[in-house]
Order: structure tokens, then C-alpha cells, then sequence
DNA sequence: AATCATAAAATTGTATACAATCATTGTGGT
DNA sequence: ACCACAATGATTGTATACAATTTTATGATT
């Protein structure tokens, strides 16, 4: 029986923080204070404010001078500049992947995806959304370029922070054959397929999120709420 | 008169540690013991542990666990990584920055080469290599592609450990014309040429390393240092 | 009732104190 | 002379205490 483990790094912490953020369950603009969350894993502020740090560096929270940690929001600037740098990076990475795929990977990807499809049958929208990313990021690990890989983690992780802002309301997260199909290319180290592929793949996830300029204008709010009982 | 700064954040000191890695100051494997830097900053360990982990962050200072931080020593592997990534994200960035090219960033740049010619004039070779990686950063600056800017900010700056690691003896940093050449073709709003130009500075900065595997062999050193007074 | 000033509470920032771990040196044995 | 091993010293890891700042609550004034 193994031993229980009895400490918790501050490294630990923080990936427990970022699943949650990346599964949704902790919203973009959530305040993440530091005496609850040392409450919270039995730890000191001192391993607490470790891993926000870490996370901030990540840009994954926001951590504002004397007034704390949230959950970060990227502007729609940041969420277009994202995905240009996710469409730059990822489908060279999955042509490479093709061509040092083995048998071994695929099968690991193919149980990857069942597990996608299970948590999408049991409607669960935030587990669906994690193994999502991770299934990104196992392709770039298989490209055996760990430097552009952590660029494509880092990418993934705000992603998820871009899908809570801006998705459009009724569009589905993830075309259910995209994620198939791109293994089916790999499985055949058909490099050039792939990266077509992921490429296209990006595409659907950028035109399931609304990232048009908001025209909110506050300082003509009376205008359009004056004459309410005239 | 201004007020003299009473603070110093561990952003700061991070910085600090950062250039002085970068010019060469502090070399791949240095240790970097928290009591000192604590006395040299004149803060408690607090602030330099949090420094030390930002840097750490950025892959720039390696921390073993329980035994401190180390200035990172880049494996050959991880060296030819970075520059693969180099050629993949500064080409194009080159690209971008050239179409929003204006005059006053051409003269910013201008004096920014001025600069490092009298830094290499001056035989500062530490500066010079400094002012050679903020070269590259000011212009993927200018790219106006924040996320991807940072990327490559943390890829100059891991470069400098390569240097350092892996320099070709004799060889130069930098060659004297290569930045002017850029700075050519992006004020003319060549897009093109600064892309090629970039491409090929990038080429030329790895032909002076020596990024062969090492065949070092300890094993075999005594056969290397047998017969010495034979 | 709304607004501003002030006071109290809560939260973050930094330093210090203590615990745990590692490196070094010195000792004793083979 | 060499290796194993224990004691010591130095360094890192974590928690706590205190200082600084912000937020919330309170109350007086218009």
C-alpha cells in the first residue's frame, strides 16, 4: 500500500489551481485570496503566494499590487493574439509529431480521446474542456520539442480562460471527429495532413468564440436608458 | 529633484539578475546563494526567493531542490531547441514589425545599433551582447504581437547562456552589419527581405556555436591523462 | 437620502524565526 | 593511506509575526 503523502508542493498547488481554472470552475475575474486558499490545502501563505506567482508568470491570474490575485481576463487583443500564436505554433508541431509517431502514442491518444468522449456523454463540459487541452498538449510533446511545447502549454492554458470570456452561446466546444481525425493522420505519419488538419482544427475553435470588437459605450448609457418613463 | 527609490521589488531584482546573466557578468552553473544576494539588495530572502523563482520561471536559473538556484546550464539539445524556435517565431515576427514600421522607431533603432557599435568599440563585450538581444526584442516589440513577443524575450534570453556555453572560439557575437541591414529593410517596409534578413542573421548566430554533440567521455579520462610522467 | 470623512476590519507585503536538508570536515577503523 | 560514518556548519524550506495598504463599515454633514 503506498504511503500517503503528507506534504503538498507549491508547484502542486498552482496545477491544482490551473485545473480548476482550465475545467471552468473558477471563473475569469475570481478573486483567489490568500488565507482561503491556505485554508484550503493546510499549507502557509508562503507556499500560497509561491504558486500564485508561478501562475501569474503564466498569466494565468492577475495579481494586482495590495490588492490580490484573480483569475485573469484576457482582452480580446489578447485572446486574437492566442490563437494567431497557437495557429503558428501548433500545426507545425503536429506535423512533426506525425513523423516520429508510434504505435504506442497512438494508442495512448485513442484512449485520450475516449475519455473526451465519455466526459462529453456525461455532460461533463469542464472535464471535456481539460482533456481537450491535454490532448493538444500530449501532440506537441510528441514532437519531441519540449522549448515550443511549454509556448503551446502556456497558449492552452489562457485558451480555456478565452473560451469562459468569448464563446459563443449554443456553439459546441469541440467538433467531435476533429480531435479523431487528426490521430487518424498521425497514426499514418501523414505530417503534411496533420498540420492541415490542426490548422483547420484551430479554425473551428477560433469561429466558435465571438471576438469582435464590444461597442459598449458607458458614457452614453443615459442615452440609451433616458427616456425609460417619458 | 526626484526622490531616491527606498524600494526595490523582486521584479527588480530579477531584472538585475537577468542582465547581469545576459552580459556575461555571472556565468552558466554560477550558484546564486540567497544570503548573498539578500545583503547585496539589501532585502530579506522573501524578496530574492521570489526573484530566484521568477527567473527560474523563465529557465534562466535552475533550482535544485533543497541544495539552491544555479544559473541554467542549457543542454546541447535544449540549445538547438531554442534556436529552432528562434528561426520559426523571429523570421516572421521581423515580417510584422517592418508593415508597422514608423520613423520614430527607425530612429530608435538607429541609435540602438550606434549603441552597440560603441559598446564593441569599447571592447564591452557584455554590453554588446546585452544591447544584441534588446535589439531583437525591440523589434518583435514592434511586431505588436505582445504573447509572441514574450516568447522570443525568453528565447534571447536563454540564448546568452548558449553563447556563453557554446560559443566557437574566435568567432564574432554578432556580425557588424547584419543589424543595419535589418534595420534597412525595415524602414523601407520590405516585409520580405526583413523576414530573409532575419532568417539568415538567425543562421549566422548558430554558425558560431559549436553545437556538436561533445564526446566527452569521463570514463576514459584517465586514459586521456595516463602517461604524464611516464 | 446622498456624500464625504473617518475609523475599523480584513488582506496583502516583508521580515524574521524556526525546521529540515545538504555539504564538509574530522574521526576512527580496517 | 583509504574508506565509512558521525558531528558540525551552512543553506534552503516553511511558518509565523509584524507592517503597510486596501476595503468595508460607520457616522456626521449638507
Amino acid at each position: 500500500m503506498p504511503a500517503f503523502k503528507t506534504t503538498i508542493t507549491a508547484l502542486e498547488i498552482g496545477k491544482a489551481i490551473a485545473k480548476a481554472i482550465h475545467e471552468h470552475k473558477v471563473l475569469p475575474g475570481t478573486k483567489l485570496g490568500e488565507d482561503e486558499l491556505s485554508e484550503i490545502y493546510g499549507v502557509s501563505r508562503t507556499l500560497v503566494r509561491s504558486a500564485l506567482q508561478g501562475l501569474s508568470h503564466e498569466q494565468l491570474v492577475d495579481i494586482q499590487p495590495n490588492r490580490g490575485a484573480f483569475v485573469a481576463k484576457p482582452s480580446l487583443r489578447e485572446a486574437r493574439e492566442i490563437f494567431e500564436a497557437r495557429a503558428l505554433l501548433e500545426p507545425r508541431t503536429a506535423r512533426s509529431a506525425a513523423l516520429r509517431m508510434t504505435k504506442d502514442a497512438a494508442r495512448q491518444l485513442q484512449t485520450h480521446i475516449d475519455d473526451e468522449h465519455e466526459a462529453l456523454a456525461q455532460n461533463d463540459i469542464g472535464k471535456a474542456l481539460w482533456l481537450s487541452g491535454i490532448f493538444h498538449i500530449e501532440i506537441s510533446r510528441l514532437a519531441d520539442q519540449a522549448t515550443i511545447g511549454r509556448f503551446i502549454e502556456s497558449l492552452i492554458a489562457r485558451s480555456s480562460l478565452i473560451i469562459a470570456l468569448y464563446r459563443k452561446r449554443d456553439s459546441a466546444l469541440c467538433e467531435k471527429h476533429a480531435h479523431h481525425a487528426l490521430l487518424e493522420a498521425l497514426s499514418q505519419k501523414d505530417g503534411a495532413r496533420a498540420e492541415e488538419l490542426m490548422q483547420s482544427h484551430l479554425v473551428d475553435l477560433v469561429s466558435a468564440l465571438d471576438l469582435r470588437e464590444k461597442v459598449s459605450n458607458p458614457t452614453k448609457l443615459k442615452d440609451v436608458l433616458g427616456g425609460w418613463g417619458a
